[in-house]
Order: C-alpha cells, then structure tokens, then sequence
DNA sequence: CGTAAACTTGAATCCACTCAACCTCTGTGG
DNA sequence: CCACAGAGGTTGAGTGGATTCAAGTTTACG
C-alpha cells in the first residue's frame, strides 16, 4: 500500500477535538480550518514524511499514527529530536524558513491532515486568533526542545529514559491512547537511543534495570508505567501536567 | 547603578537594523514598531530579565549585550538552553503560553527594547506581517535548539566546544561585534559547560585542547578563532552560514 | 592586603561506549 | 515444510571519555 489521498474526517468531526488537551474551536476557526485543509494522507510506516533541506509546499497536522523528527550528522549519526504524536503540527519550519531544518518520519502507519503553505499568508493576513495560535504552537514546541536540552546536558542515562518514557506516557494519553498504565509504543530501542543520545546496548540496559525495579516495562510495542508518580520523581519531572495547547 | 528606563534610540534609528543578518523593515513596519515599543531598559550584568514559571508583563528585544537562558533541575544542576545576543526576542514563552519555561539572565550589562505583552494580539490582529515575523522568529529559535539538541546526543566534548564557539563567533561577527578573527564574549567557562553539559573541568582542559591545536584562543573576554574552517570541520558544521532573520 | 570569583591542574573513579556474539522472531522462497 | 535472511533485541567483556574530588593559581576589587 502506498501513499493514499481519500477525503476522510472533516474539521467538524475531527476526532482529536474532543481530546481536552487541546483548547476548544470556535465555530468561525472550525469553519476556516475547513477551508484551509486541502486533504488526508495516508502513509505506510517507514515513510519520510518531510525531508531535511527540502522546502514541502505542504505542511501537516498528525491525525493518526507516530514518528519521529530527526537530524543526521555528517558523521552519519542520528540525533532524533523529538517523537511526532497525533495533534503534532509539521513542517512549519519549511513553511516559514524556507526549508525543513530537519526530516520527519512516519514509525507508524500514520494518517496526516494536509495544508498548503501557499495559504499560511491567507492564515495570517485573514484569521489572525488562528495565526496567534500557530505561534502559540511553535512556542509549545520551542519549550518542550528546551526540556529536551536539560535532559541530554544534566540527566543520567537511567533518568533520561524514566523522562522519555513520562513524557511519552503522558502525551498518549492525554490523546486517548492506551488504558489504565498501558500505551501503544511501537519506536525501536534505538528511535529511544538516537532521541536521548545514549547508546543501543546501554538504552537496552537501562529499560532492564528499570523493569527490575518495577517501574516501566516496555515489549511488543507496549510501554506499561506501573508506579508514574515514582518514575516521574526519578526523572526528576516536576507534575504539573501537560497545559492545554492550540491544535491546527 | 541599578535598571533605569531611559527614553534613547527609536526604531528608525535602531543600529541592530544595519546589520543584513534581519530581513529590512519596510515603512509601515517601522511606523509600527515605533508604537508598539514602549520603552527601553537597561540592566547590569549579573541582572535575572525573566525568571522561569513568572509571567512578565513585557517582551524584550536584546539591543545591546550577551546574556543565558536556562532552566535549573531539581537536582540544582543548571542547563543553559542557548546564548543570547542582541537582535534576539526574549519573552515569547511568557506571551503565549502565560510563563516562562526558563529564566534569562543577563551576563553583560544589557539594553534591552521593550514591548507590552497585552500590545501582542493588536500586533496579530492589526500587522499580519509583523505576526508572520514573529513565528518565524520562533520557527528560528526551534530550529537552532534542534541543532543544539544533536549537539548534546551526537557531538564530543571537542565536537561540541568547537560546535560553540564556531556558532557563537559567527552569530556575533554578523551583529557587527569584534573585527578580524577575535570577538568579545564575556561569558564563563561555567556557563559554556552548562550549555553543552560538560562538566567545568573538562571544558577547561578541551579548551587547552583547542589551543593547543592552533584553532581557537579564548581569554580576557576576548575569543579568537585562528581557522575558523578547520574548526567548523571539527566540529561537523556544515558552512551554510547564518540565514537571514526577522528583528522585533 | 584580604577575600571572592574565575580559572588551572592532577589523580582517581565510573558511567556509558564500542566490539562482538548470540538470540528470537517473522516473513519468504525453494 | 524447512532453510535462510533480516530486523530487533539481549548479553558479556574491555575500554575510555568525562566526571568528581581536591588543591592550587590568578585576577579583580573594596
């Protein structure tokens, strides 16, 4: 199966709405974001999405699906920046800048919403509450790099996988995915490795001890957190929660 | 001498915008620019500008001197998430999302332009074009934390400091700071360490390192980059140079 | 002249890395 | 139906880059 165009949800029955970690629309930006969607795409898992140095006229809201945005270095190691989860907006740094700054690509089968960047001035110059939002989402972004940094420069090992494996836990399910302490998490050990700047074999090290201790156990794509308030507290993950953001 | 508000230089004759690093202003922009800074500020160096979890009031563009920001674990580890040079706006975390996600300190004396943070949505509302700017700012911003996020996962130490100081050298030569192959960075050895998430030590002696080699001298505030190619090599930087940018 | 901040230096330790196998699936083609 | 290949995961041994600890030195300044 390759990449598919169908006309699929539209904005109106869009099934992230409902999802509280995401504030409401109002019914004049359900009607716009109508007008800006420009169609679905399907693609398989192991699909470049969005390709580093390219400039896409086309930029994506994750309806479905997981992947990862990542880097690779002239020494043709990966950094993965950070994991893309359903709600995630992609490819604005083309959309803005000119070209993506870094590729972006589907773990997962996923399923995009598709917009043209041609239209982002439309966005701009026509519903500013939505241009608003967009920054607001690029800020989201820019605070959770952030993060990211402090946890490669001044976390272990141990506790840097106890932070994704929160992080991770966390934003499923406030997306509705999983239940009780269970969510589906298909990324490799070495998507986990190349995110967190550890090694395979030492990542895969790491998750055992973290098993042994009871904490987190992760196989057959399914990251089960037994004790989150601990696991938190040893990535040392102040618990305040995800804050509601603006979804495109 | 403690912060003072002083009414000094107005857009129109703002020196930041000479430098072809910022995308020109057109007249409009200028005009209103004009009524959307409110004043300017001028702090000593040592100063906290914004403090994580505090939701300022104002929004900051750097006109003059170097800064950090960073966040502080609760392990007491601190991480600086980037340096900051005049031409860069600070506050726009607290903008949008209501607070700050890390603080920004002051290392040099610092003048800063200031904005008012309920002026943002006239901003959005009544200048698409300076909203349009404005995400692209923080599109930038996303994009230089990605590249620092494959800098702490990818890079060694060496890799990393030359990572540094290349890109510091370069962000400084192009706001018209320094001359030749030396420019002024005021910044300690601690806080270069706590950006790359090395320890103090190890930043010193891989400094001696770079010495050693020929390749870059850093003393008395005053960093000199003998081979700033070869450096770049070591580094794996590809030379792409600075793109230009917009300037609030 | 004394104190504090920043920078240096040396030694011992360890966390995480590389290397090198090996295991366990799953899909595929003879 | 079985052999084989490839991807993902697991395990052990040895190494080394970076850390911590603990003193120094230099510089700025009241």
């Amino acid at each position: 199966m390759g990449p598919t165009n169908m006309p699929g949800i539209t904005c109106k029955t869009c099934p992230l709405r409902k999802h509280n970690l995401f504030t409401p629309f109002s019914e004049d930006e359900l009607a716009f974001m109508g007008t800006f969607k420009t169609g679905e795409l399907r693609v398989d898992r192991g699909s470049t999405i969005l390709l580093e140095g390219s400039s896409s006229p086309q930029l994506f809201t994750v309806l479905d699906g997981m992947g990862t945005r990542y880097k690779t270095l002239e020494s043709g190691r990966r950094q993965v920046i950070n994991f893309v989860f359903p709600g995630d907006f992609v490819g604005l740094q083309a959309g803005m800048m000119g070209e993506m700054k870094h590729s972006v690509e589907a773990t997962t089968d996923m399923t995009l919403c598709v917009f043209r960047r041609d239209d982002l001035w439309r966005l701009f110059s026509h519903h500013p509450e939505r241009a608003y939002d967009l920054t607001w989402i690029a800020a989201v972004e820019e605070h959770f790099l952030g993060e990211t940094i402090a946890s490669l420069g001044q976390r272990d090992a141990m506790q840097r996988i106890a932070w994704a494996l929160v992080r991770i836990f966390e934003r499923l399910k406030a997306t509705g995915y999983g239940k009780g302490d269970t969510v589906p998490v298909h990324f490799r050990q070495q998507d986990l490795a190349d995110a967190l700047g550890l090694s395979l074999v030492h990542t895969n090290k790491t998750l055992q001890a973290l098993k042994a201790k009871g904490l987190a156990t992760w196989r057959d794509g399914k990251l089960q957190l037994r004790k989150l308030a601990e696991l938190a507290e040893l990535a040392l993950i102040d618990p305040e929660g995800l804050q509601q953001r603006p979804l495109m």
